[in-house]
DNA sequence: ATTATTGTGTGAAGAGATTCACAGTGTGAA
DNA sequence: TTCACACTGTGAATCTCTTCACACAATAAT
């Protein structure tokens, strides 16, 4: 009966950062280590210690003044934060280069957040089981997202057919989407989108290599 | 002689939608359109008209208060602004499963900003051709860099070498780098880098779905 | 027991990004 | 020619995010 929501809003930066860090944490655990200052965790992301203390306020662990943080109490404060009670299926449409690419990453990773199907318009697709993961026609994609109950989509297909997609998405009753197609969607304000706009990565990336060239000092 | 850095830094943000905003002009130009307002495009992407004049200070062209901004002169004048005088070529590291789904991507796309060469340490692919694209050895990356003068690298390896392979790109004289490893690089403070970590992100989805999913209306 | 040390949690200050709001301007209608 | 209009460019206000700086706490050394 207590509040599912956060009293407060997160901003989406700490929501990205703490994903980071437990992601770190769970490196340093397989590691051996039992505890972390905010300052060595700012050093591994060439951060500042008072951003990850501000961080962490969000997830309500607090660590000592003399061992620091717990790594392991930490990574299952972040988790309890972070992720969902349930467990979250993905769906992800468009089994091309990039979207194969993908379920071969993301395939046995995220136990709690794993890509549970995929769908295509390609028949050649269809049926096939691909890293593990069954991909299915799009015009299943409505019963399947409701029977599986998933509630997140990955769009990896080609811009012209992305709106469209969304809207089917979204009608299905996802609630979130990580875009990959280089458009701009237009989805109702109770869904949130991510866009990977990796034209635009690339270009800041080349923009900002020719402004740093004539900085100096060691990162 | 004159300057070729801007007087004022501009933000990252503000790059990066100068970087989405050629792309979407480029498209209704392609559509046969010839102006635009600040309204419009904010509309396109879901912003602010005055954002959208704001991120256009940088660029400098004026638009006319009675026809707006005439699309091909902000396209050009945005190029002007965002690429480099010369041509930039790009090295990808890493002919994974998520290498050559890039690869494909850009082959034939930004002609000013291309993958120029690619680098593997697997015998297999080596000296194969990729997307019209040359698969080098890592221990070549040095040579062929300097050679073709690139400047921009992708780094697309699995975590365990991403650090190695960026000190690599480093020293072999490039200048920004693209990182889809899901690990924090450590380099010298005058080379960029822009990381793209799709778990951060699906884990973002994730969370802000939920948050997102009692909110109402359009967006 | 006391003290010195070192780090946490957080209110407040500072920096940075976005939005407001309005003077200035080019155009078409009267 | 004058006016009304709709938009641009930008200083100032606002909002958001980050960093500072310090009260407080847990321990180790004495
Ligand atoms: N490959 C990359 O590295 C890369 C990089 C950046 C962005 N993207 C974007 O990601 C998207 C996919 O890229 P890709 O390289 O995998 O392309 P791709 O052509 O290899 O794959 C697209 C897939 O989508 C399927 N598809 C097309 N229309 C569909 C529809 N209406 N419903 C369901 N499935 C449909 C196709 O059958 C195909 O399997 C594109 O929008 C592309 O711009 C890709
Ligand atoms: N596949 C994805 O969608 C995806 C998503 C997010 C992040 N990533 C990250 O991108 C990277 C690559 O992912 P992938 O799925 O393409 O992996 P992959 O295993 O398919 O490809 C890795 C490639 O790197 C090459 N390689 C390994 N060590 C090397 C070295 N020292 N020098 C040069 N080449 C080397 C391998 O031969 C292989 O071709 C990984 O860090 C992964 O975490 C991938």
């Amino acid at each position: 009966m207590s509040s599912q929501k956060p009293k407060v809003v997160i901003s989406e930066r700490t929501i990205g950062r703490l994903s980071l860090y437990r992601r770190l944490l769970n490196d340093l655990q397989a590691q051996g280590e039992r505890n972390i200052y905010s300052h060595e965790l700012a050093a591994m992301i060439g951060g500042t210690a008072a951003q990850i203390r501000r961080d962490l306020m969000a997830v309500g662990y607090s660590g000592s003044p003399t061992h620091g943080y717990d790594i392991r109490e930490l990574v299952l404060s972040i988790g309890n934060f972070l992720d969902a009670p349930h467990m979250q299926g993905v769906a992800l449409v468009g089994v091309g280069n990039l979207g194969r690419a993908i379920m071969a990453f993301f395939s046995g990773r995220r136990p709690r957040l794993a890509i549970a199907a995929a769908f295509d318009n390609d028949p050649y697709k269809i049926n096939r089981v691909i890293h593990g993961c069954r991909c299915y026609g799009i015009e299943d994609l409505s019963r399947i997202v409701q029977e599986q109950g998933l509630e997140v989509g990955i769009l990896c297909v080609p811009s012209q057919a992305a709106q469209d997609v969304a809207e089917r998405l979204v009608r299905a009753g996802i609630r979130g989407i990580l875009n990959f197609a280089p458009i701009p969607l237009r989805v109702p304000a109770n869904v949130y989108v991510e866009d990977i706009d990796m034209t635009m990565s690339l270009e800041k990336v080349a923009y900002f290599g020719r402004q740093h060239a004539n900085k100096e000092g060691l990162k």
